[in-house]
DNA sequence: GGCACGAGCCCT
DNA sequence: GGGCTCGTGCCC
């Protein structure tokens, strides 16, 4: 009899082991890395197959072995690479293998895709005219089909009986084949010419080197805006592909897929794009794409690291600083950059990180040799940077000017628009107000479920950011019962009818996610403006991503410095990082940019030298505090939020894992202390944050007190934020 | 995740 | 005594 291992899909940390069931005899084709549904408990399951085995049927158990129902897919799901990933995956971050599987997955749990098939008809004999005199409709489907070389039945206005009359009298073959929808294979553009600088061809020499001795190597690729980062991403791409070997390039979010498979494509054939927002079904008809082998390229988000790829040479995260390459809120919470790294030194291939503003922690590891730092300090063509102004909005409120956009950005923007230039203006929170506040009593009104700010939109609607849950704003304060409900703060709606006021005659395009829906919604909109539809795109951090468009010479940056306001260790970078991000917009043709920086802490580093532009300096005052806090990168975080609807019983427990880690392991373990989401739907949350050297160890703690089991405890390696 | 089972506790 | 909730162990 056939015995196999089955990883059963159950999202429960308690189930951890594999479990054993018969092959039946129609199943017997079953291997390593199909999906299967299995009998488990009560219900039925799906699962993983992870291996078979022939045993002889005397062979007992001692449990009742029951049999796998029935096979998911036409082929099996996962490769043995997808399946070792997933094992590492569950190892690092402590999840069940259950899970590890799942990302690579191209929907939810338990749906089930079935490939879709078209009928194609195909000549498979010359015919002559003269026999078909009699049969116009029959001759015209001949020289139909041999005009297009094969026709596709759906459709079609072709009757069945004629198409299996001419089937059966050989003219014609009929095949089944599989569809595999590809929403990006209408992109098709043509290479620009280029004559790459000489930091280009430095850089690309550097990582060729150990391209072709097909060695792990990291490289980080640190080049200014405008420094032509994605053309050295392709030229890295066809040496990888002349060497015969695939290439996987990440991109932080959707927005920034758009231009970077444009430019792919102009190159590459067997470019597939991977993202959260294809259909389950694109999705899954585009890993068929991959493991047929048909695909050389894969282009997305992080979950396109999670695809049946093989051979792997090249792996590219593009500005590898971005906070979406972390998995935050269900597990696994991983990090794609750590994961990327992984799987590069699995294959033997060589990871480029890529940023204009690296994070602290890999530009400190360029510095110590640990990746090979390839420098681009100078946009192509030599473009300057452009000029940037700090305006203090202190300053600007004394005076008298209490609008949301100062005197110096409302002048800019006349003067760009008159210039028949364009303008993106940054603003990072959407909505409305930000903040309903009781103007009596100071009460704020916060989300039911989460405790968050809830914001106010033009709707009319109040929104929590966090669960989209939604609420009418109230008329009286629910605490004191004063009428003087405030509206504070300021949202991209806000800013639209400012940006009205201001500039009555501009033509203004709002990008945030409330006008971003749909597979291509950023796109339509970075086309719009692109086109010149019009004069200035404004919007929350996604107006400062992923896009070149050559009529931008002004940038404004509204409330630059409220990143600096959160109590993170990384505030100061996400602050300096957003800036400088923004302001490589402007001008990025031979036209020189100017950038308007507003903000209240203007004295902040970040503010300062990211209105320099200078990494360099940012690096260099953020690193020593860092060392001195001992933060990343000095150390590695380790998050364990403790949840419990008694507030004591939550709290207790973590006191207890704190004792035993400072007992066990060492003093660096710090809280409880309430979550940033202290209370989520009237479950307690208490945090306790870890930082080490030594991440083996700490794992090993976690497991010899059973913790990776526990469904009321989050794990976060490498963590956002420390609360 | 879902279910069964047993301990502890409230109800008339 | 019956029935409810809550924690715990198990599922092949």
């Amino acid at each position: 009899m056939i015995i196999a291992e089955v990883c059963v899909n159950v999202a429960a940390n308690s189930v951890r082991q594999n479990f054993t069931y018969r092959v039946p005899e129609r199943l017997k084709y079953l291997s390593a890395g199909w999906r299967v549904v299995v009998p488990f408990g009560a219900k039925t399951f799906d699962g993983f197959v992870m291996s078979v085995q022939e045993v002889d049927d005397a062979t007992t158990f001692d449990f009742e072995l029951k049999d796998i129902a029935e096979a998911i897919d036409e082929e099996p799901w996962f490769t043995s690479e997808m399946m070792s990933a997933a094992r590492w995956l569950s190892e690092f971050y402590l999840c069940p293998l259950s899970i590890a599987m799942g990302l690579f997955m191209p929907g939810r749990r338990g749906k089930r895709i079935s490939a879709r098939f078209e009928r194609v008809l195909t000549l498979a004999k010359d015919f002559d005219e003269q026999t078909f005199v009699r049969a116009p409709a029959r001759l015209r489907l001949l020289k139909l089909i041999a005009e297009v070389g094969e026709l596709r039945l759906s459709g079609q206005k072709v009757s069945a009986s004629m198409v299996k009359a001419l089937v059966e009298a050989g003219y014609v073959k009929i095949e089944q084949r599989r569809i595999t929808r590809d929403s990006y294979a209408k992109i098709k553009t043509v290479p620009r010419k280029f004559d790459l600088t000489a930091e280009q061809v430095t850089a690309i020499e550097t990582v060729e080197e150990l391209l072709t001795a097909r060695k792990f190597q990291g490289f980080l690729l640190h080049g200014v805006t405008g420094s032509g980062k994605t053309q050295v991403y392709i030229e890295l791409a066809k040496i990888t592909r002349r060497l015969g070997r695939r290439v996987i390039i990440l991109v932080p979010e959707i927005a920034l897929t758009g231009q970077i498979v444009a430019s792919f494509k102009a190159y590459f054939d067997g470019v597939a794009v991977i993202h959260s927002r294809l259909s389950v079904e694109e999705r899954s008809e585009t890993f068929h794409r991959i493991r047929g082998g048909e695909v050389g390229i894969v282009i997305g988000a992080r979950s396109a690291l999670f695809t049946p790829i093989e051979n792997v040479g090249l792996i590219v995260v593009d500005e590898e600083q971005d906070s979406s390459y972390k998995q935050d809120t269900t597990a696994p919470r991983y990090h794609a950059c750590v994961v990327a790294e992984e799987f590069a030194k699995f294959h033997g291939a060589a990871i480029v990180f890529g940023s204009a503003t690296p994070s602290v922690e890999n530009f400190y590891r360029a510095t110590r040799g640990e990746l090979i730092l390839l420098k681009m300090p100078r946009r192509v063509l030599n473009n300057p940077l452009p000029v940037v102004e700090c305006v203090d909005m202190r300053g600007e409120l004394k005076s008298g000017n209490r609008e949301v956009l100062s005197r110096a950005l409302v002048e800019l923007l006349k003067k760009t628009l008159a210039e028949g230039r364009q303008a993106i203006i940054l603003l990072n929170r959407r909505g409305w107000s930000t903040v309903v506040m009781c103007r009596a009593c100071g009460a704020v009104v916060r989300c039911a479920d989460c405790g968050m700010p809830m914001t106010y939109h033009a709707d009319g609607k109040l929104r929590c950011h966090r669960c989209e849950v939604e609420a009418e704003p109230p008329t009286v304060c629910p605490a004191c019962g004063s009428r003087h409900i405030k509206f504070l703060g300021t949202g991209t709606e806000k800013l639209e009818r400012a940006l009205k006021g201001s500039l009555p005659s501009a033509r203004v395009l709002r990008m945030d996610r409330d006008s971003t829906g749909g597979k291509f919604g950023h796109q339509k909109i970075l086309d719009a403006f692109a086109a010149h539809e019009a004069d200035i795109l404004f919007g929350t951090q996604m107006v400062a991503k992923g896009h070149d468009i050559n009529g931008v010479t002004a940038v404004g940056i509204l409330n630059a410095d409220s990143a600096l306001s959160f109590a993170n260790f990384r505030a100061a970078e996400n602050c300096f990082t957003l800036i400088t991000q923004a302001a490589g917009r402007a001008g990025r043709a031979d036209l020189p940019g100017k950038v308007i920086v507003q903000a209240y802490n203007v004295e902040a580093a970040a503010i300062r030298f990211g209105c320099e532009q200078s990494y360099e300096k940012f690096f260099a005052n953020e690193l020593p505090q860092r060392k001195e806090a001992f933060f990343p990168p000095f150390c590695r975080l380790v998050k364990l939020i403790f949840m419990h609807k008694d507030e004591a019983k939550a709290k207790d427990f973590a006191k207890k894992i704190r004792a035993a880690f400072r007992a066990e392991v060492s003093k660096e373990i710090f809280g409880p202390i309430p979550a940033a989401i202290a209370n989520l739907r009237g479950v307690y949350r208490f945090v306790l944050l870890i930082k080490t050297v030594d991440l083996p160890s700490v794992r090993n703690f976690l497991l010899a007190h059973g913790l990776p089991m526990h469904d009321d405890l989050i794990i976060d390696i490498d963590p956002l934020t420390t609360d």
